[in-house]
DNA sequence: AAATAATCGAGACGGTACGTCTGGTCTTACC
DNA sequence: GGTAAGACCAGACGTACCGTCTCGATTATTT
């Protein structure tokens, strides 16, 4: 992440790690009390005692400092449920994620989302380091699943993870309708008994 | 949309409608050039030979006036097919919606969504205007199916809508993988194919 | 001074005095308590409440503004006397103004012409604005002595207040000696009585 | 100039005279070309292929180095004429200077004075590095003269150097008035004619 | 027709934050 | 221990927009 190297950086002062994390922390706190919208280089600068143009070294834009503040509060959280039954685990997880949207995480991801629609890199950023680590958990459970026999080998596990957590996001992102245990149950159900149907996935 | 009119404004100089569609026209076609985020209403007010002020009296935020001039130029066009087959019906609509949010239109969608995470009442146009139209209209061919005998009558619509199109703004949002023809099939069929051996949906 | 006036100003909100004044008393309070050196744009607004773009809207530079600001508040003290002996007019003068140089207004008269050769424009307000009124009224008590029969009627004018005053600007910018009376006496003398004795002066 | 070197500078690395020359060549350099407002630590730094801090340990201030790159490519130039007429050798090299001034030199003198204004330490370089040697040339013309019966004896050297040159200077940092040919003749005549008949310099 | 009233284009205003630049200091690896 | 490189804190720079506010002019409706 940050930036990339050019040259010789064998020479000179080396990076301060001190500063580094005084402006992800300062970062992440100022997401968390007032959002992405008014979060200010200006207010991480003063708040992590730290000149301008030491985020401006390192980051490209308020969006990738802002993504990786995120990513690194964020990232340590994965853990997918390991029991006998693959379907109880992805139902398990998936109602543990819906609880978290339902919170202040919600709000968060949601903007996450929302600026990296102005910024590719930005979005990138939150692909990588955010959404392909849980996809491909819940692809490792769904493929244990076929193994033990609960659904046929022939499915794509990609499209089968992006009809159980599209509309999720889908909810998050435009507030539709709620994202309660109700909805969660009868949609997992809709998706997972459609797969052993389908002809075709 | 627009002003709520208080008390009785039946005396003085009428808006002028001119000025209304110059600024509706000026927001548009910035959008499409620069994207919303070049979009400044000092650039509106001078491309439409307009006073700021006007732009104020008339629209709460840049957002608002974004999502009304993108509303304009979008909300026509609703068109499902009606044939004789439901599941044809919704088929061929998916894969238009999905070619149109593969060009221009995706963008403008994407950045519509985007801003609609920092001002809840911009996405509440956005919902009123753009989406909750198509979700009736995909309702009414599900329910024509329904009533066909396409697929059993106990399934809730708009978790179906929602299986449905979740995952196409899912990918159109996240960029995680293409909307191409290939996946909207495989999407489809696992949908549908779905409703009818799901057991509590 | 400060702008000038382009196409048709007769339309738009008109300009504020009272923030012009506020900016001008700010930038010679801040002038007298730190010097221009420390004088920063950013500190005039803050002190006058008014925002940076006002003053950019109207000073083309720092030293457009510090300059606008020293003449107003020294303009109006030129004051020549008037008696029936014109080289005591002049004597009575320059004592005046070396005092003032040796006390607070020196110090700010120095720094205008410092900056004055960074930015020729800057010098030529100061010119206009502070060194010629007062070689006019220099050259009117000559003129005055030269019609009581003080001094031949051949000399130039321009060249005795140089001069007179040349040397006082001198020693004020370099401070290689002192500007006490006994240099002003001696000085004034060796200048007053050798018009009468040059040949092409 | 540069530092006091304390104690005993026998041990550890001696000052590298390649990078003290390279720093002052390309401040003049840098001088010349843009002027001392452009000139910047960090671009004479990269110019001359040298650490910041390395100026930094030998010059106090942007001022002192500038001064100093300045009087060491102009110092060497004094030369006053010796022949049997003291007041034609001075008036040719009032003569000289004025040529300078009207040029290149005119400029970079012009800013050495001025920013002098802002820094007490770096005018004392210019009045010990420049002012003086040229002052104590002037001032030993004209003694000689004196000593040939030129001027009587009782003048004060200082006030007529500064008559002679103050209004030069004035004439150069306001730039209210030509420094010509024509000026200067009628003004060496002014100064040099009322020696002789002033009563009390 | 006159009086009243809300709209309009224009643009100045107080602010906030931007991204850049420079000043001076400190750290590191090398010589 | 001096040096080149370059990261660091600090803070001013000049710009861009924001949303608000006067202006004088225009356009309807009401009297």
């Amino acid at each position: 992440m940050s930036r990339v190297l050019t040259a010789d950086p064998e020479t000179g002062r080396r990076r301060n790690n001190a500063s580094r994390d005084a402006i992800l922390e300062a970062t992440h706190t100022l997401l968390e009390e007032a959002g992405f919208d008014k979060l200010s280089l200006e207010g991480v600068a003063a708040r992590a005692g730290v000149g301008k143009a030491t985020i401006y070294r390192w980051w490209p834009s308020k969006g990738a400092l802002a993504m990786e503040a995120f990513l690194r509060a964020v990232a340590p959280t994965i853990a997918f449920p390991v029991t006998a039954c693959a379907r109880d685990d992805v139902t398990t997880q998936i109602h543990k994620v819906a609880k978290a949207y339902r919170g202040k995480a919600g709000r968060i991801i949601r903007e996450m989302i929302g600026l990296g629609q102005f910024e590719p890199e930005t979005m990138r950023l939150f692909v990588d380091g955010y959404l392909e680590p849980r996809r491909s958990a819940a692809k490792a459970a769904l493929q244990r699943g076929i193994e033990q026999g609960e659904w046929c080998r022939a499915i794509d596990l990609d499209i089968v993870v992006d009809a159980l957590y599209g509309p999720i996001f889908h909810r998050l992102l435009t507030a539709h309708a709620e994202i309660d245990a109700r909805f969660i149950d009868a949609h997992v159900n809709l998706v997972l008994d459609g797969i052993g149907n389908s002809k075709t996935a």
